[in-house]
DNA sequence: ATGCCGGGTCCTACCCGA
Protein backbone atom coordinates (compact mmCIF):
# COMPACT_ATOMS: atom_id res chain seq x y z
CA UNK A 1 0.00 0.00 0.00
CA UNK A 2 1.15 3.60 -1.16
CA UNK A 3 0.10 6.62 1.16
CA UNK A 4 0.74 10.08 0.35
CA UNK A 5 0.44 12.92 2.64
CA UNK A 6 1.00 16.59 1.43
CA UNK A 7 0.76 20.30 2.86
CA UNK A 8 -0.63 21.68 -0.72
CA UNK A 9 -1.30 25.35 0.99
CA UNK A 10 -4.83 25.79 -1.16
CA UNK A 11 -6.23 22.98 -2.80
CA UNK A 12 -7.63 25.36 -5.43
CA UNK A 13 -4.28 26.80 -6.20
CA UNK A 14 -2.58 23.38 -6.43
CA UNK A 15 -5.37 20.62 -7.99
CA UNK A 16 -3.49 20.13 -10.88
CA UNK A 17 -0.37 20.07 -8.76
CA UNK A 18 -2.28 17.20 -7.21
CA UNK A 19 -3.85 15.65 -10.26
CA UNK A 20 -0.27 15.43 -11.55
CA UNK A 21 1.48 13.89 -8.83
CA UNK A 22 -1.40 11.45 -8.36
CA UNK A 23 -0.71 10.02 -11.88
CA UNK A 24 3.28 10.45 -10.72
CA UNK A 25 3.34 8.73 -8.14
CA UNK A 26 0.22 6.63 -7.98
CA UNK A 27 -0.84 6.43 -3.72
CA UNK A 28 -3.76 4.43 -3.13
CA UNK A 29 -4.26 6.68 -0.47
CA UNK A 30 -3.45 10.37 -0.41
CA UNK A 31 -4.57 12.78 2.81
CA UNK A 32 -4.25 16.58 2.23
CA UNK A 33 -3.55 19.53 4.65
CA UNK A 34 -4.57 23.07 4.46
CA UNK A 35 -7.08 22.63 1.97
CA UNK A 36 -8.41 26.32 2.89
CA UNK A 37 -11.91 25.74 1.85
CA UNK A 38 -15.22 24.11 2.69
CA UNK A 39 -16.12 21.15 1.05
CA UNK A 40 -18.55 22.64 -1.23
CA UNK A 41 -15.24 24.50 -3.30
CA UNK A 42 -13.17 21.35 -3.34
CA UNK A 43 -12.04 20.55 -6.47
CA UNK A 44 -13.39 16.49 -6.41
CA UNK A 45 -13.77 16.61 -10.21
CA UNK A 46 -10.20 16.86 -10.70
CA UNK A 47 -9.26 13.93 -8.85
CA UNK A 48 -12.25 11.51 -9.34
CA UNK A 49 -11.50 10.56 -12.42
CA UNK A 50 -8.31 9.36 -11.66
CA UNK A 51 -10.12 7.05 -9.37
CA UNK A 52 -10.34 8.87 -6.07
CA UNK A 53 -12.88 9.21 -3.79
CA UNK A 54 -12.89 12.73 -1.70
CA UNK A 55 -13.40 13.10 2.08
CA UNK A 56 -13.32 16.13 3.24
CA UNK A 57 -12.79 17.87 6.56
CA UNK A 58 -12.99 21.36 5.45
CA UNK A 59 -12.97 25.16 7.11
CA UNK A 60 -12.98 28.76 5.03
CA UNK A 61 -9.60 30.44 4.82
CA UNK A 62 -7.71 28.28 7.10
CA UNK A 63 -6.66 24.97 8.05
CA UNK A 64 -8.87 21.93 6.27
CA UNK A 65 -7.93 18.33 5.40
CA UNK A 66 -9.02 15.66 3.35
CA UNK A 67 -8.55 12.08 2.47
CA UNK A 68 -8.21 11.28 -1.41
CA UNK A 69 -8.43 7.19 -2.22
CA UNK A 70 -8.61 4.76 -4.65
CA UNK A 71 -9.47 2.23 -1.72
CA UNK A 72 -12.68 1.69 0.00
CA UNK A 73 -12.52 3.42 2.95
CA UNK A 74 -14.37 4.62 5.50
CA UNK A 75 -14.32 7.92 7.87
CA UNK A 76 -14.34 6.98 11.34
CA UNK A 77 -13.00 10.68 12.96
CA UNK A 78 -13.47 14.07 11.78
CA UNK A 79 -11.94 16.14 14.58
CA UNK A 80 -9.30 14.56 16.79
CA UNK A 81 -11.31 13.75 20.50
CA UNK A 82 -10.90 15.24 23.85
CA UNK A 83 -10.82 19.21 21.74
CA UNK A 84 -13.08 21.63 23.51
CA UNK A 85 -16.25 21.33 21.44
CA UNK A 86 -16.29 25.00 20.00
CA UNK A 87 -13.03 24.57 18.60
CA UNK A 88 -13.58 24.70 14.87
CA UNK A 89 -10.54 24.33 13.35
CA UNK A 90 -10.71 21.41 10.91
CA UNK A 91 -7.26 19.67 11.76
CA UNK A 92 -8.03 16.16 11.57
CA UNK A 93 -9.35 13.30 9.87
CA UNK A 94 -9.23 9.30 10.30
CA UNK A 95 -9.76 6.98 8.05
CA UNK A 96 -10.34 3.14 7.90
CA UNK A 97 -8.78 1.27 4.79
CA UNK A 98 -8.48 -2.06 4.78
CA UNK A 99 -8.39 -2.54 8.12
CA UNK A 100 -5.28 0.42 9.08
CA UNK A 101 -6.52 3.27 10.97
CA UNK A 102 -4.98 6.27 8.59
CA UNK A 103 -4.98 9.53 10.08
CA UNK A 104 -4.30 13.17 8.81
CA UNK A 105 -2.86 15.42 10.47
CA UNK A 106 -2.49 19.48 10.34
CA UNK A 107 -0.59 19.91 13.70
CA UNK A 108 -1.14 23.95 15.04
CA UNK A 109 2.33 25.67 14.46
CA UNK A 110 2.13 27.74 17.33
CA UNK A 111 4.19 30.75 16.73
CA UNK A 112 1.21 32.75 16.28
CA UNK A 113 -1.69 34.23 18.75
CA UNK A 114 1.60 34.45 21.58
CA UNK A 115 1.72 31.97 24.56
CA UNK A 116 -2.39 30.83 23.94
CA UNK A 117 -1.09 30.31 20.77
CA UNK A 118 1.67 27.87 21.48
CA UNK A 119 -0.66 26.44 24.44
CA UNK A 120 -3.29 25.31 21.91
CA UNK A 121 -0.23 23.35 19.66
CA UNK A 122 0.56 21.72 22.77
CA UNK A 123 -3.23 20.89 23.90
CA UNK A 124 -3.46 19.32 20.46
CA UNK A 125 -0.33 17.41 20.87
CA UNK A 126 -1.93 16.13 24.30
CA UNK A 127 -5.17 14.87 22.55
CA UNK A 128 -3.07 13.66 19.46
CA UNK A 129 -0.72 11.30 21.86
CA UNK A 130 -3.96 10.01 23.72
CA UNK A 131 -6.06 8.96 20.33
CA UNK A 132 -2.55 7.43 19.30
CA UNK A 133 -2.71 5.21 23.01
CA UNK A 134 -6.12 4.33 22.08
CA UNK A 135 -5.30 3.23 18.54
CA UNK A 136 -2.20 1.29 19.94
CA UNK A 137 -4.29 -0.17 22.98
CA UNK A 138 -6.66 -1.82 20.89
CA UNK A 139 -3.75 -3.00 18.35
CA UNK A 140 -4.86 -1.21 15.49
CA UNK A 141 -2.53 -1.28 12.11
CA UNK A 142 -2.04 3.06 12.65
CA UNK A 143 -0.64 5.19 10.02
CA UNK A 144 -0.97 8.77 11.35
CA UNK A 145 0.67 10.98 8.90
CA UNK A 146 0.49 15.14 8.20
CA UNK A 147 1.97 18.60 8.57
CA UNK A 148 3.59 17.86 11.89
CA UNK A 149 4.86 21.33 12.55
CA UNK A 150 7.60 20.09 14.65
CA UNK A 151 10.97 19.57 13.44
CA UNK A 152 12.15 16.29 15.72
CA UNK A 153 15.87 16.78 15.67
CA UNK A 154 19.20 18.82 14.84
CA UNK A 155 19.14 17.53 11.27
CA UNK A 156 15.84 18.66 10.58
CA UNK A 157 16.57 22.36 10.03
CA UNK A 158 18.96 24.43 8.29
CA UNK A 159 21.64 25.99 10.23
CA UNK A 160 20.24 29.60 11.73
CA UNK A 161 16.72 28.95 10.00
CA UNK A 162 15.18 28.64 13.45
CA UNK A 163 15.25 30.58 16.50
CA UNK A 164 15.77 28.66 19.59
CA UNK A 165 12.28 29.42 20.89
CA UNK A 166 10.59 28.77 17.48
CA UNK A 167 7.09 26.75 18.08
CA UNK A 168 8.75 24.33 15.83
CA UNK A 169 12.00 22.84 17.79
CA UNK A 170 10.81 24.02 21.62
CA UNK A 171 11.51 21.39 24.32
CA UNK A 172 8.15 20.83 24.89
CA UNK A 173 7.47 20.53 21.53
CA UNK A 174 9.34 18.07 20.88
CA UNK A 175 9.27 16.36 24.16
CA UNK A 176 5.40 15.80 22.78
CA UNK A 177 6.49 14.12 19.32
CA UNK A 178 9.06 11.91 21.36
CA UNK A 179 6.02 11.01 23.65
CA UNK A 180 4.67 9.51 20.47
CA UNK A 181 7.53 7.70 19.53
CA UNK A 182 8.01 6.32 23.06
CA UNK A 183 4.16 4.84 22.66
CA UNK A 184 5.44 2.80 19.74
CA UNK A 185 5.31 4.30 16.83
CA UNK A 186 7.96 4.58 14.40
CA UNK A 187 9.30 7.80 12.36
CA UNK A 188 8.95 6.20 9.04
CA UNK A 189 11.65 8.79 7.00
CA UNK A 190 13.95 8.06 9.84
CA UNK A 191 13.70 4.20 10.20
CA UNK A 192 15.20 4.24 6.34
CA UNK A 193 17.27 7.60 6.62
CA UNK A 194 18.22 7.75 10.09
CA UNK A 195 20.58 11.02 9.87
CA UNK A 196 21.19 13.61 7.95
CA UNK A 197 18.94 16.43 5.64
CA UNK A 198 15.24 14.77 4.86
CA UNK A 199 13.28 18.16 4.08
CA UNK A 200 9.60 18.71 3.37
CA UNK A 201 9.45 22.33 3.56
CA UNK A 202 11.34 25.36 2.01
CA UNK A 203 9.86 29.25 2.95
CA UNK A 204 9.03 30.96 -0.26
CA UNK A 205 11.01 33.73 0.80
CA UNK A 206 14.67 34.79 1.21
CA UNK A 207 15.38 32.13 -1.52
CA UNK A 208 15.06 29.31 0.76
CA UNK A 209 14.89 26.90 -2.16
CA UNK A 210 17.59 27.61 -4.52
CA UNK A 211 19.73 27.54 -1.31
CA UNK A 212 18.18 24.78 -0.01
CA UNK A 213 17.10 26.32 3.35
CA UNK A 214 14.65 23.52 4.38
CA UNK A 215 12.60 22.58 7.50
CA UNK A 216 11.31 18.51 7.87
CA UNK A 217 7.99 18.96 9.46
CA UNK A 218 5.59 16.52 7.36
CA UNK A 219 6.23 12.90 9.25
CA UNK A 220 4.59 9.46 8.57
CA UNK A 221 4.59 7.44 12.00
CA UNK A 222 3.78 4.06 11.85
CA UNK A 223 2.54 1.24 14.37
CA UNK A 224 5.00 -1.70 15.00
CA UNK A 225 3.20 -4.11 12.72
CA UNK A 226 2.94 -1.61 9.16
CA UNK A 227 7.05 -0.49 10.69
CA UNK A 228 7.69 -4.01 10.04
CA UNK A 229 6.56 -3.62 6.39
CA UNK A 230 7.85 -0.41 5.74
CA UNK A 231 9.44 -0.29 1.75
CA UNK A 232 9.88 3.57 1.16
CA UNK A 233 9.47 6.49 3.32
CA UNK A 234 10.52 9.87 1.04
CA UNK A 235 10.18 13.11 0.43
CA UNK A 236 9.37 14.18 -3.13
CA UNK A 237 11.36 17.40 -3.82
CA UNK A 238 10.60 17.18 -6.97
CA UNK A 239 7.58 19.36 -6.40
CA UNK A 240 9.38 21.83 -4.96
CA UNK A 241 10.71 23.06 -8.14
CA UNK A 242 7.40 22.65 -10.29
CA UNK A 243 5.74 26.08 -10.88
CA UNK A 244 3.67 27.75 -8.24
CA UNK A 245 4.68 25.05 -6.08
CA UNK A 246 3.29 24.32 -2.52
CA UNK A 247 5.84 25.19 -0.01
CA UNK A 248 6.14 21.79 1.53
CA UNK A 249 6.18 18.69 -0.99
CA UNK A 250 4.71 15.59 -0.63
CA UNK A 251 5.90 12.62 1.09
CA UNK A 252 5.59 9.03 -0.14
CA UNK A 253 5.35 5.63 2.06
CA UNK A 254 4.92 2.36 0.86
CA UNK A 255 4.17 -0.66 3.33
CA UNK A 256 4.53 -4.07 1.81
C1' DA B 1 14.52 38.62 12.60
C1' DT B 2 10.64 37.95 10.08
C1' DG B 3 6.62 39.56 6.71
C1' DC B 4 11.48 39.32 1.72
C1' DC B 5 6.38 35.09 -0.79
C1' DG B 6 2.03 33.54 -1.56
C1' DG B 7 -2.32 31.94 0.07
C1' DG B 8 -6.80 33.76 2.04
C1' DT B 9 -10.84 37.47 2.33
C1' DC B 10 -14.67 41.86 4.57
C1' DC B 11 -12.09 43.51 -2.74
C1' DT B 12 -8.06 45.64 -1.11
C1' DA B 13 -5.36 46.37 2.88
C1' DC B 14 -4.48 43.22 6.02
C1' DC B 15 -4.29 38.44 8.30
C1' DC B 16 -1.77 34.12 8.39
C1' DG B 17 1.72 30.62 7.54
C1' DA B 18 6.65 28.19 9.59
Amino acid sequence: MKIGTWNVNSIRSRAGHVRRWLERAAPDVLLLQEIKCEAPAFPCDSFEPLGYRCEIVGQKSYNGVAVLSRLPCEIRLRALPGLPQDDAQARYVEAVCEGIAIGGIYLPNGNSGGEAGYAYKLAWMDRLIERAAALLEADTPTVLAGDYNVCPGDDDFSPGLLAPGDALIRPETRARFRSLLWLGLTDAIRALQPTGRAFTFWDYQAGCWPRDKGLRLDHALLSPTLAERLIAAVPDRRERGEDQPSDHVPVLIEIA
